[in-house]
Formats: structure tokens, sequence, C-alpha cells
DNA sequence: TTGTACGCGTTATCAT
DNA sequence: ATGATAACGCGTACAA
């Protein structure tokens, strides 16, 4: 029960210094107690106590920075409180955050960011997909730096773990739920964010590859809407007109109030099906209005709660994240539990 | 940044102690340096440090005592593993947990569960709403015990806090579901556990409410299966031969799989959409089947892992729970994302 | 009324 | 190669 350094070193006739130089590979121990040392721990189950080691971990004043294309993205508010919600419950032992934030998708702006991040402990960040950014990512890794990628991934870069959504599953029950409103009969039209991100690709797959069991429902047509509110709305009015057949519509991506003021356009009995993802306020007004049938939640807040808890883990505790992928399902909403 | 006991001393130019005597009241300390003591920390913010709490109260050894109605009762298995992974992660800190289960929903055989709990210094307990159950709860709580209730409240109690659904939400969610699979045109029927288990009776409340807003919504019948499979099956059997009109079933507590049994036994356009909660693996393969539509999630394993986690920060780190209850949002689940 | 000293488990820096 | 020792912040028992 509760097995410490100092007990083992009574065992094996050893000073705690000993042990601690052993457990940590940071020796010059004689091979022989150095066995005896790890077999005894070993055989005892010895874990570290985190109390002790976050207390003795002080005076590192360990420092995260966060980079986030977030700026006029209300998705990313309740990330961000997630992320100063644990920051503030970890300041007693000294970790200190620093957010980072930028509009648009634009690689060099990242780099600039990247270049401030340059003292920091840990690196939480939501990746474009660029070599330049994934060949950083792998400089900081290789530099020491624990790096976390949030909401969006860098699956061939060498970040330590990914917090995030199951893209393809979003994809996936988004058509179940679609065929579930719809007595499977359905026509839908897909307003997409961009094909260059992959997570709004990997949503359409997951939808498309799950369509495949349900014959009654097809795609009329996909329109790309650059998570633009002006764009969505255009594209996605053009393309009610083009399609009159379509009865559903599914909202990858942001710009979900522009494509809902083009549904408002055509008379109620005319209006389709719409599923969309997240619950920003504006979305959940279209909610209210009964534009927006149900959403797909991302849990924004602990995303970014996990994220920081990893670094925290990692930083004060010296705790390994356990696994490389830290999945969060997609939790469906209607008006009544948003 | 990182203001301590210690700092505070130097700052009001006393001692270490003094100040520790001032910040728990446990003084004999003279009014005046109290008051600057107390100013002081106040306007820098000082908070106690939870590691070096947690360090100096190893010698406490901290028992948790848990109590369930949980045996033959699936949906209590994620409960107990939340319970246990966390009491897992605790276990360095010399906290320990006891779990005592029962069957039925016996109040004598729950109060001789509580006598067991005797020396625990905290109780998770989902309580049987009975006088002298609340009673012995009271008791605990003025003993100096931590009380948390899990899945199940009872709130007249002096119990510190409830884990668990809201109930009537799940009710409200559950009918605005049906609503949308529904096209707003369905005849119901409610399969209840029982009228005197108030989450039952909460959840088929909140279901009446939302359906003020349902015209096309009506409830045919509604019968008690007892949380037992037979019961479930003969009086699903029953209801849905007298009632021929019936399109949907909304199952409010176990017993789903006798339910989903009785449905069975009918021609499958005549089976009606079914709603139900909690995915134990009898229901999932509902779903697989196509009996069950969706189903409401109720979060089990956080529940567990949550309830626990409460009774540590109390016993360990000294920190008193920061609202009474904590409850989680139904999700809404079907065969995708299950 | 107030100060001092020790222990909790770990890390890090001294000496030997 | 190994041992001794001083932090880290808090609780507490004991001394003044």
């Amino acid at each position: 029960m509760m097995v410490t350094m100092k007990k083992i070193a009574e065992l094996c006739g050893v000073s705690r210094g000993t042990v601690d130089r052993v457990l940590h590979g940071r020796g010059r121990v004689s091979e022989e107690t150095a066995a005896n040392i790890r077999r005894v721990a070993q055989e005892l189950g010895y874990e570290p106590n985190p109390a002790a080691k976050a207390l003795a971990a002080r005076k590192h004043q360990p420092k995260v920075c966060v980079i986030l294309p977030s700026e006029g993205n209300a998705f990313f508010d309740d990330v961000i409180r997630g992320l100063r919600t644990a920051a503030a419950e970890y300041q007693i032992y000294g970790l200190s955050m620093e957010l980072l934030t930028m509009k648009g998708y634009d690689p060099e702006r990242m780099l600039t960011l990247l270049d401030k991040a340059a003292d920091a402990d840990a690196v939480l960040i939501d990746p474009i997909d660029d070599a330049r950014i994934r060949e950083r990512i792998d400089a900081f890794v290789a530099a020491g730096k624990f790096v976390v990628t949030v909401n969006g991934d860098l699956p061939d870069s060498r970040r330590h773990c990914y917090v995030g959504s199951d893209y393809e599953n979003g994809g996936v029950t988004a058509c179940a739920l679609l065929e579930a409103f719809t007595h499977g009969h359905a026509v839908v039209g897909v307003v997409l964010g961009s094909r260059s991100i992959s997570g709004h690709r990997a949503r359409l797959g997951g939808f498309e590859q799950r369509m495949e069991r349900s014959p009654g429902l097809s795609i009329a047509a996909v329109v790309e809407n650059d998570d633009d509110e002006f764009t969505s709305f255009e594209r996605t009015k053009a393309m009610l007109q083009t399609h009159p057949d379509i009865t559903a519509l599914f909202l990858i991506a942001g710009g979900v109030y522009g494509a809902c003021r083009a549904v408002k356009e055509f008379a109620p009995e005319r209006r389709p099906t719409v599923i969309a993802f997240d619950s920003v306020p504006s979305t959940v007004e279209m909610m209210k209005e009964g534009i927006v049938q149900a959403i797909l939640y991302q849990h924004p807040y602990r995303q970014g709660h996990r994220a920081m808890e990893l670094a925290f883990d990692k930083l004060v505790n010296g705790r390994e994240p356990y696994k490389e992928m830290y999945l969060l399902n997609h939790e469906i909403r209607l008006l009544e539990n948003v």
C-alpha cells in the first residue's frame, strides 16, 4: 500500500538518491544495485506521487502557448473557455498560458505566431495543413517541447497527441440522423467549408460511406463556402434554386447562419431539413426559428480543457499522455438539449 | 504570482504558524494581526496549494463507501467503472473505496448497507426514497461525513450534493426527438419503471410538458414494469394489443429488452418507433436489429467518476463542491454513435 | 498569543 | 558510484 522511494531505498539498503537515479535513468549507478532496485520497484508496483512531484516541480514555472485560428469563429469561444478554466486551475502550480490567435488560414501568419512560442514548454495548436507548419512542429518536438494538436490534427507530424472530434464519425452520424428524420427519403444538398480542410473532407466521406446503406438518400450537389457567411448565403441559395428537388441540407462547416438565410428565402413548405455542426449562438437562434432541426456538438469546452490538462500532466506531473488520439464523439442536440 | 503562507507571513512580519491559525480560524490570535493577515491574503489572492495539501494529508487514509442498488442492472456497470477508475487514480493519495451493492429497492436492505458505512469518511449513494434512509443520511452529515447522492437524489435530505441526470430534461428531449422522428404525428405508449421512483415520474412529467407544444402527439396508455424484463414483456404486449393505434413507444426505465421482445411479436409494418434510455448491451442489440431507433444516454461513467472526484477533492484537498447539483445532460445516441 | 520544528514524497545539488 | 541534505507548501504538535 502506497510504495514510496524511501521504502524502496530501505528495502534495498541504499539511499533515496540512488533510487531516484535508477528510476529516472539519470544514473551513474552500478548495474547490480540498479537491477535490484528496478526489480523491487516493479514488484511493489511503485508509482510516483503526483502531489509530491508537483510540489517539487514548482520552480519550473512552465509556460503553455496556445495558437488558434479563432478570430471571427464563434466555435472557438468555448474551446478558449475550456483552456482558460483549466489554466486557472493549474495556476497554483506555476503554470501560465499565453493565447495567440489569428483570422483565416494563412500559413505565413501561423508561422509568425509559432515564432512567438519559442520560449514555451508546451504548444497547443489547431494547425493549418501546410508543410512548413509541420516542419516547425517537428522542430519543437525535437527541441523537447510538448506539442498537442487541438480540433484539427496533423497526423504525419511528430506532435505528441491530438484532441478533437472524430470527423468521419461525425459524417456517419449526420447521415444516420438525416435518415431517421426523413424516414430514409431525402435529396441532400451539402455545404462544405473547403475541400482543403481535412476535417471537412472526412465528414463528407463519412456521410457518403453511411449513405451506401440508405438507398433512399442521395446527394444532389456540393458547394464550398470558405467559412464565409455571405459566400455561404449566395451559394446555398443558388444551389436550392438549381436543385428544387433538394429536401435536406447538410452543413459541414461554419457559415451556418448564411446558409440559413438562404433557406429563409424560400416558402416554409419548400424548406429542407437542416443538420449542422456546433451550437454557436447564431445557429441556436436558427434552431429556435425552426430552420435548423439538429446539430452535432463537438464538445469545444472539453476539447480545450482536455488539451490543457494533458500539458499540465506532462509539464507538472511528468505524466505522458496515455494515448495518441483523444477523440470526442459528436453529440446530437436538438433545441431541447443544447 | 503564486502567493504562499510563507510569503504572507514575511509581509506581515509574523510567523507562518500565525498565518495558518488565522486562515483556518483555529486561532487565538490578536484581532489586530489577524485582520492584517486576512487583508493581505485577500489582496494577494491567496489560495492553498492542493499538491501540498494532499501531501500533508496523506496520513488520513480516507475511506469512501459506495452504496448502489446495482445488482442485476447493467446501467450501473459503467457507473462502477467510473468510480473504480477514479479511485485507482487517487489510490496514491491513500484513498480507498468500498463498494456495497444490493438488488431491488428494499429500504431495509439499504439500511443494513448503511450500517457498514459507519467508518467511512465519505458516502456515495443512489438512495431509495424513504424516510429512514433520509434520516440516516442526515445523521451521517451531522457526524461530519461527506455525502453525495449519485444517479438518484434525495433533495430534502442534507446530502452535500447530487451527481446525475436532469430527469425532467430527459423527458422533454425524448418528446422533441419523437416529434422529429415522426414529423409530429404519433400515438405514444409509455412504459414506466414505477411511479414510486421520482426520476421516472420526472421524465414522464417532462415528456408531457413538452407534448403541450406538439398537438400531433398523444399518449394512449401508460404501464409500469417494475424494472423487470418479463413484466415488461407482458404489459407492453398487452398495451400494444389493446391500443392498435400506438405508433411510438417511450421506454422510461429498465426492462427495455422485455418491451422490445413484445414489439417483435408484431409484424414489422405494425412496429412502433421506440425511444429508450441507456446503452446497455441488450439495448444496443435491439438498436442493431432496428427495434430501438434512439436512446438517451445518461453518461454513467462520468457520473461515477465525478462523484468519486468530489469525494477526493473534499477529503484529500479539503475543497468543497462548488455547486449542489451536478446535472449531466442527456445525450441523444443512434446506433452510429453509441 | 506566538514561534519553531518536523513530516509528507520528490527533485536537485551538494559532498564524499 | 553513492549518500546526505535542502528545498517545495502545508498541517500539526509542541515549545515559549
